[in-house]
DNA sequence: TACACAAATGCAACATTGTTGCATAATATT
DNA sequence: AATATTATGCAACAATGTTGCATTTGTGTA
């Protein structure tokens, strides 16, 4: 077992269960962006669908994860990285989903261009997120 | 009523029913994106659920309405401006949405900074959701 | 290690949102 | 005005998300 996984659940004060244990390590194991069904399906033992989304809502609000905006009504959540996982929720994300595959990407590296908007419009967060062909399926 | 209404049905090849026109002058009216759910509230004559969606797809088809990505579970539509109106489907937009009275714009005129992606990601469509406060609520 | 407290889980029931097939009604075409 | 085409409404269903509460599990402490 990954230590990281017990770790960060300590560092958030959360108590270590075993359905946290089990959905943070999907979010580990893969580079992609989850949402609740891809939990529902890859998380093996069952836990109920209730569980799923307390939890997610739980690594939301914690800071561990966050979720992607998406124009096709599923949202999905990726693992927030270094900075962001020491409690700084309101960071800009660049995301990519595949219209082929649909899988999703949380693109932590590539940096947020700076929007202009019209007199009046106090800016909080800034998502991107950019739709075409990911690597495998170029 | 607004002959915009019957233009825009007929260029593009839609027979004019009740609820497509009413649907059409929601959008026209306001300046805002709507969720389905704004949209079986202010219909007043109420339409069949079912119409509505069918409405709604069939306008992100026709390119006269566009869908804006979300992080909660609530897609919203904005009609197409200009340019896209004509048929331009893919087009990258801005759109802001207040983080205290929800109200989502779509801000046409703000351009759509270019984001750089890694090696083997193709770009199709790229979307800019930025939240923060709006005209009224700051 | 055992105990008591706090917290998370599972279940049930429900609410909301979205989809499909088909008969009926409205619109478009001649 | 008559016919062909298309959209609507209804019913039934599927998927997704929410809430309250009893039970179970985890945590901190003696």
């Amino acid at each position: 077992m990954d230590t990281r996984i017990i770790d960060t659940l300590k560092r958030n004060q959360l108590s270590v269960t075993d359905s946290r244990k089990k959905i943070l390590e999907l979010f580990l194991d893969q580079q992609t962006a989850l949402a609740h069904a891809d939990i529902e399906l890859q998380s093996g033992e069952d836990f109920d669908r209730v569980t799923i989304y307390r939890t997610l809502q739980t690594f939301v609000e914690k800071g561990i994860i966050h979720s992607i905006p998406s124009a096709d009504n599923s949202v999905r959540y990726a693992l927030c990285k270094d900075a962001c996982s020491e409690g700084h929720h309101h960071d800009n994300h660049v995301h990519f989903m595949c219209d082929t595959c649909l899988t999703t990407y949380c693109l932590d590296h590539v940096t947020v261009p700076t929007v202009v908007l019209p007199e009046g419009f106090q800016v909080n967060q800034v998502d991107v997120v950019v739709s075409g062909k990911c690597l495998k399926c170029s």
